[in-house]
RNA sequence: GCCCGGGUGGCGAAAUCGGCAGACGCAAAGGACUUAAAAUCCUUUUUCCGGCAACGGGAGUGUGGGUUCAAGUCCCACCCCGGGCACCA
């Protein structure tokens, strides 16, 4: 057959006709195959594809067509986390609805996803601003509302000025919003919903070991120090005089004999009472100072309040500050202030000049040591009273309990995470189902109420309250429990309220009854892979955790986590730079396929780099993965029915780099995930086939035909259809079976043993595989090589690994 | 400051269990085909020394030490780069 020139665009086009509209890459209802689902975290609907999201996707849908080959009921699914700022902006940029402007950037992001030919089955798309999907938003959360898992407080919260709305502690990065970079987060005294995710804290944090196979490490590290578990005691200082108590935290309480002074932090209610009329202006400004202080580390600032408290330990009375750096959001926004042992302490108390002395001594041999103060370490307690003497561990122990016993105090455990805030000031979000009545206060809409829709169209302009406040008919209802005028709830959720139970909502993405049938989560959950980048380590992760957690408890469903396995791909960058709109160096999916084609994307964007990797994009590089294509593509067209008529000396040679490549390929699936290897291993392959393609046989070119382009097929699908068909076979190429590998026809047919010297190779020996150690030291010293290099050397020792090596030690 | 990653040719990288460092690709140089270009194909390509050559010899995986017959891989110390956390008491 006369070889057929390569063009991408016509093969690519064709495919893409007959995979459109069909129910080709369906998950199966009833099967009785082994499921697996396999997820790529779903995209913001920004407008347009890039090379960075098509990594993410690529990865995801070569392994979705690899187990659909090895025989699994695939779930592979697609949505959109439709909700967001984004939206928002652009519609008071562009005056454009946001409801439109989403709409059309899905349409339009679609499309780009089934040109690079990803196998999503997109019967079960979702999109989070569907009413039909945020119904169970505001489901969910009256059921939690109703468990008390939802509330509404007070609190100071962060403020991002130019988005104009709250933000939850996960979203505040270095001090200034995660949208806005050089905008720093205020604090404000807002009224919030709050979802008790600390509830969860304990188990959040212990089911990170089950984890620990299937997720990155990091990002299970992550989650640790975020969660930040930190355990010590409570104790009670009294003021001096009233006898009030003061309750601080600490984990060091082996070190309060040194405590030099307790420092309040300038919210803690306290200080209303402690601090003179003189003194409250400045609290105040430290308050505010801290409020609008950016990133990096702000100086520490203390205000002494000229009372005392009393160390329920020592008796001793040690003067009350109020201090800038005492965070009132963590412990009891109090603490004890020991120089000796703790660096922040040291370095307020030299700041003021308080006197302090040492409770805890390195643990020494009789000499005396150098300390360097402050001294942060365990060691043994010294001018402690009773404790004196005891080593840091055990006084910890027992000075908790005779706090405990004599009620000053317990065991106390404090975490970082705090409670989930995720009221937003702004219009495009799930509606918060609640109605403030002026009769029954907080009323939650009722089940059969639901949706509260969102209305579309409306006008959206500044910013600092939600735009929902000007549309009466959205704002103004009836009480559903007195029938009295009342006002709806004007604040949106969160987002990320979205995206933690999606993919629930992908296994039954049409019910209407309820988020999802439990027995069809049953089927299909955990998620077998997940994979996305890992700047959702803490947001998504943590809140997706909780969510299954929270809708375990409520009996939704029965399993305890999301994901069995998570993989986080590394960022695409471009010539070494990375990628933005300002350098105007994106590289969107249309301009990479006009210009490469789909199957070229793909193949490059694994073949580049490992993964886990950052991975750099070059034209030239992918160049490269285009003419391998295109040999692919000429040296199938030219040779199918091909070959000599007769077996030939070069057919086992050929097989065994079929063989070899398969197996490596497999293996890269089953375990590494190195994909780069595995497009290296088929290069190779193609390597071999063109330098021996006259002296392969008939039959055994068709073979490697057929499982070349078996391989092919998750890496670059429309080239394996296209190269399938021209083999006279029926498409699709993932309805057969994953070419199993023969370890038979994979082994060499020599093992090659490299002969050393002291280390160095000087020769080589080619021997029948499992030639014993005798033999192989007996032909490697009387090599005709190495007999002169012996010459007058003394052998030492030989060292022989059988199939291997042969190392002679000379002196 | 603390906690994770990582450092290999001109570049992206490979070496899966301590056993031949640099697979595969890019770029570069030379050549074939072509009126020409593109495309395609062939050859060379870690570095230094010797040789017309086949080839031979030395060095080499951030730096310095160590373990071992053998180290990119294991151990100790340090340097640099990337990421996370950062007054969390």
């Amino acid at each position: 057959m006369p070889e057929k020139q390569y063009d991408a665009k016509q093969i690519e086009e064709k495919w893409q006709e007959r995979w459109k509209d069909s129910a080709l890459f369906r998950a199966e209802e009833n099967s009785t195959k082994p499921k697996y689902y396999v997820l790529e975290m779903l995209p913001y609907p920004s407008g347009t594809l890039h090379i960075g999201h098509i990594r993410n996707y690529t990865i995801g849908d070569a392994l979705a067509r690899y187990k659909r080959m090895r025989g699994f009921n695939v779930l592979h699914p697609m949505g959109w986390d439709a909700f967001g700022l984004p939206a928002e902006n652009a519609a008071i940029a562009n005056k454009r609805d946001p409801y439109e402007w989403t709409m059309f950037n899905i349409e339009n992001m679609k499309r780009q996803h089934r040109r690079m030919g990803f196998s999503y089955d997109w019967s079960r798309e979702v999109a989070t601003c569907d009413p039909e999907y945020y119904r169970w938003n505001q489901w969910f959360f009256l059921k939690m509302l109703e468990n008390g898992l939802a509330y509404r407080k007070k609190a100071l919260v962060n403020w991002c000025n130019e988005c104009g709305t709250v933000l939850a502690n996960e979203q505040v990065v270095d001090g200034c919003c995660w949208r806005h970079e050089g905008t720093p987060v205020e604090q404000r005294a807002i009224e919030q919903w709050f979802l008790r995710i600390t509830k969860y804290a304990d188990e959040l944090l212990n089911a990170i070991s089950e984890l620990e196979n299937g997720w990155p490490e990091r990002v299970l590290l992550m989650q640790t120090n975020w969660i930040g578990r930190s355990e010590g005691a409570e104790v009670d200082f009294q003021l001096d005089g009233s006898g009030q108590p003061i309750r601080v935290f600490t984990t060091r309480i082996d070190t309060i004999f040194g405590a030099a002074c307790l420092i309040l932090a300038p919210e803690h209610p306290m200080v209303a009472e402690l601090a003179s009329a003189e003194l409250k202006p400045q609290v105040k400004q430290m308050i505010d100072s801290r409020a609008s202080k950016g990133p990096g580390d702000v100086d520490k600032e203390g205000l002494p309040t000229g009372k005392f408290a009393v160390n329920p330990f020592s008796g001793e009375k040690i003067p009350i500050w109020i201090g800038n750096f005492v965070l009132m959001g963590y412990g009891t926004g109090a603490i004890m202030a020991v120089p000796a042992h703790d660096a922040r302490d040291y370095e307020f108390c030299e700041k003021y000049g308080i006197e302090w002395r040492p409770a805890v001594e390195p643990v020494g041999f009789g000499k005396p040591i150098q300390v360097i103060w402050p001294f942060v370490d365990d060691g043994l307690l010294r001018e402690s009273g009773e404790f004196s003497g005891l080593p840091s561990e055990e006084a910890r122990r027992v000075m908790t309990a005779k706090a405990e016993a004599e009620g000053f105090g317990k065991a106390a455990v404090t975490y970082r995470i705090k409670d989930w805030g995720i009221s937003r000031q702004r219009y495009w979000g799930t509606p918060i189902p609640v109605i403030y009545c002026p009769n029954c206060g907080i009323v939650p809409v009722p089940e059969k109420d639901l949706p509260v829709v969102l209305p579309l169209g409306i006008p959206i302009l500044g910013k600092g309250r939600s735009p929902l406040e000007n549309v009466p008919e959205f704002m103004n209802v009836k009480c559903p429990k007195c029938g009295e005028d009342a006002r709806r709830e004007s604040d949106t959720m969160d987002t990320f309220i979205d995206s933690s139970w999606y993919f629930y909502r992908y296994c039954d993405p049409h019910n209407s009854n309820a988020p999802f049938d439990s027995a069809k989560i049953a089927y299909w959950f955990p998620i077998d892979q997940y994979i996305g980048g890992v700047e959702h380590a803490i947001l998504h992760l943590i809140y997706s955790r909780f969510w299954t957690k929270m809708m375990r408890d409520f009996g939704l469903v029965t399993n305890d986590e999301p994901v069995a396995r998570l993989f986080t791909q590394g960022m695409v960058i471009k010539d070494g730079a990375k990628m933005s709109k300002s350098k105007g160096n994106v590289v969107s999916a249309d301009q990479m396929i006009e210009r490469f084609g789909a199957d070229t994307g793909r193949i490059f964007e694994l073949f580049a780099a490992p993964p886990e990797k950052e991975m750099d994009w070059t034209d030239a590089g992918a160049n490269g993965a285009y003419s391998f294509l295109g040999r692919v593509y000429r040296y199938v067209t030219r040779n199918v029915g091909q070959g000599q008529p007769e077996p030939t000396d070069t057919d086992r040679k050929v097989l065994r780099k079929l063989h070899q490549t398969l197996q490596r390929i497999t293996g890269d699936f089953e375990s590494r995930w190195h994909f780069n290897t595995s497009i290296a291993a088929l290069m190779e392959l193609m390597n071999a086939l063109i330098e021996h393609e006259k002296q392969i046989s008939r039959v055994v070119m068709a073979d490697v035909l057929e499982k070349l382009t078996l391989m092919l097929e998750p890496f670059a699908p429309y080239l394996a259809e296209e190269i399938w068909e021209e083999q006279g076979k029926t498409a699709p190429v993932f309805h057969y079976a994953w070419p199993e590998y023969d370890p038979e026809l994979a082994r060499d047919e020599e093992a090659e043993i490299v002969i050393q010297i002291n280390g160095k190779v000087r020769g080589r020996l080619y021997v029948a595989f499992g030639t014993n150690r005798e033999t192989l030291e007996k032909q490697a010293i009387g090599d005709s090589k190495i007999q002169p290099l012996l010459d007058g050397k003394q052998v030492v020792k030989v060292i022989v690994v059988p199939d291997r090596l042969v190392n002679i030690v000379v002196k």
